[in-house]
DNA sequence: TGCCTTTCCTACCGGATTGGTAGTATAATA
DNA sequence: TATTATACTACCAATCCGGTAGGAAAGGCA
């Protein structure tokens, strides 16, 4: 299942896509957009900079800035970043000790043609396409 | 992710379907031959048996035995029944408390359509399928 | 009746992960 | 040097994972 961290990796970069220009945003202020916690969000983002999605400027007028436009985000890449491995079982984690029983194994193939499919699903959306998703205000369910 | 539970009901299932013949199979050999615990494969099977995938019978003779051809196994109800929910996201599962910014949420539709593309996925593969599958010896990797 | 086999049920347990919080250090700016 | 913001480290409660242990209950058989 993807976590917190996969999910609000995904909103701090979109709330950046709508809020920033080119600037540097404090986290301050996304934490506040997002009603989610600035020392939560500070434990998510190191793994998002380390992957190169995002840099920062230390003290007053800083904060953190994408490093591309929108489009070239794909929710692949986002998630991988925060989340790590995206495997479906264990044995396909890319620490995984080698299962004695991969030669018999029945199944190994369906789990790796779902993480396969996972893979193009993922990669096949960009930050840009859930940028447009605004819902209009006078939207009823 | 899918954890052993889903995995090891897949592969007891499967057990039975070659080696029942419509006997009632104890545990204590499918353990053996799955090299799974037999008080860990005690711990799955309530789960199918509530679920009406198996029946069973106690004392000598006993066990357990599929209540259907394996064709008429799909991996999704396996894993449902052993998994409980398969949510890709926390709000998705069937016991979440309602999402309060569930109205401005960008990403919903994207976990929504992963959460159907994986239902399709494991109810398009039948036990019988995967009984198809055996390896030959001379398999080289 | 008693014994054996097998399912069924409940409790426990160590380790890992999740979803945070707290405190402080460090960098940059004014 | 005061302020603002990131960066780092430690801690913590709750839950989940992958089991183990001990027995109770049901059925078959001598």
């Amino acid at each position: 299942m993807i976590s917190t961290k996969g999910r609000y990796a995904i909103r701090i970069l979109l709330d950046l896509a709508e809020h920033s220009g080119g600037d540097f945003i404090p986290m301050k202020d996304v934490a506040q957009r997002q009603g989610i916690s600035l020392k939560y969000i500070e434990r998510i983002l190191p793994a998002l900079k380390s992957g190169g999605l995002i840099d920062s400027v230390h003290g007053k007028g800083g904060g953190y800035r994408l490093t591309k436009d929108p489009d070239g985000y794909t929710l692949w890449e986002i998630l991988q970043n925060a989340e790590g491995d995206l495997a479906p079982v264990a044995c396909l984690r890319a620490d995984a000790e080698p299962c004695s029983r991969a030669a018999e194994c029945k199944t190994i193939a369906v789990w790796e043609k779902y993480q396969s499919m996972t893979k193009e699903y993922f990669s096949s959306i960009t930050l840009a396409d859930l940028l447009d998703k605004e819902i209009p205000n006078n939207y009823v369910i």
